[in-house]
DNA sequence: CGGAGTGTACCGGCCAGACGGTACAGTAGC
DNA sequence: GCTACTGTACCGTCTGGCCGGTACACTCCG
């Protein structure tokens, strides 16, 4: 079963988001994921593979929204906005969050374990930049959006819910108008 | 002298910018500041004061810049584009990416340690609400400029230079025309 | 004037504990 | 008998933090 995989993966950013980077160990994964720690070591043999197990489920993700985008103009910039924000503030994002957490995490343990996630995002870049629309605005939206679960993350005042809104309606109309 | 606590507090983001979170410890920045690890304890006790004394200077940084912008409309969030974003691409940014070390820093070792950050941010984003201009645009563009640092540090796929301009310029009339 | 004492700034060795990782014997289910 | 674990004991290293010193400037008192 990769059903122990992947309660792993969720486990680590469970820890992480709800306990901080410091406390991300491997027994406390172990702990979390409800799995000895020899059982964590057999799926991971180490905590960099643990990490590197994050980010490909990430770059998993974002290959697969990135081939499901439309060709429509702006059909791209739309998704990328709509996977990490939802139109009403739901304050969930959890998909945002645990990318979040996996970047977080390689960051901390082993930058190099970036090196994938970071090939994916240029390729989505790439994309954006080539949506049918201003390439300025498509990538200004991105840097909305990137500033935006950061701001989640970490708390540091997130756009309130009339705000969020509003904000929303205007990237929106900018990807529409350009 | 206060000099060699400003050197810590200097090594010590010179550390994590240059080596990642991982390699920030107390023999780490000691060494950097070239004081011994007495030295380092002596002016901040514990890892955590460490982390708090750069989110604190972060802090003073932020408070000067938000009583030095004007009243022109669209005074602040010019201020915070340019604070972090030149308009050319310069690369350096180091005051950002100061910042940017601080708060990982902080959300790493002691997440509390983030809490007068929030405080001073929250009053930030307040400023920007009311700068005389679109509440919505101010938003977008504090988002924009929070992604765009955030991809610079991680280096995911910041924006090419001929791009950067065109992102910049893009920001400024957004501000210009609200 | 001189000696004693006080506070500041800093040195550097050391230790306890945490953490990553190994090893290995055992087991439940297919 | 193989996969997918469990459970535990253990090791070496790294790291935060403590502590006993030292150098030195300054001050107070007789």
């Amino acid at each position: 079963m990769t059903d122990t995989r992947d309660r792993l993966l969720d486990a680590a950013t469970d820890v992480l988001l709800r306990d901080g980077a410091q406390a991300l160990t491997l027994d406390a994964v172990a702990r979390q994921a409800q799995v000895s720690k020899g059982g964590l070591l057999y799926h991971f043999p180490s905590k960099q593979a643990l990490v590197a197990g994050m980010v490909d489920r990430l770059v998993g993700h974002f290959d697969a929204a990135l081939t499901a985008a439309g060709e429509t103009p702006g059909a791209a910039t739309r998704v990328y906005l709509q996977a990490s924000v939802e139109p009403r503030n739901t304050a969930t994002g959890a998909a945002a969050d645990r990318a979040t957490a996996a970047l977080f995490a390689a960051s901390i343990v082993d930058p190099d374990a970036l090196r994938p996630l970071r090939e994916v995002y240029q390729a989505w870049q790439r994309r954006l930049e080539n949506d049918g629309i201003d390439p300025a605005v498509a990538t200004a939206v991105r840097l909305a959006v990137d500033g935006w679960w950061l701001s989640r993350l970490v708390d540091l005042a997130p756009p309130a819910p009339g705000l969020h809104e509003r904000v929303y309606v205007l990237l929106t109309n900018l990807i529409d108008g350009s």
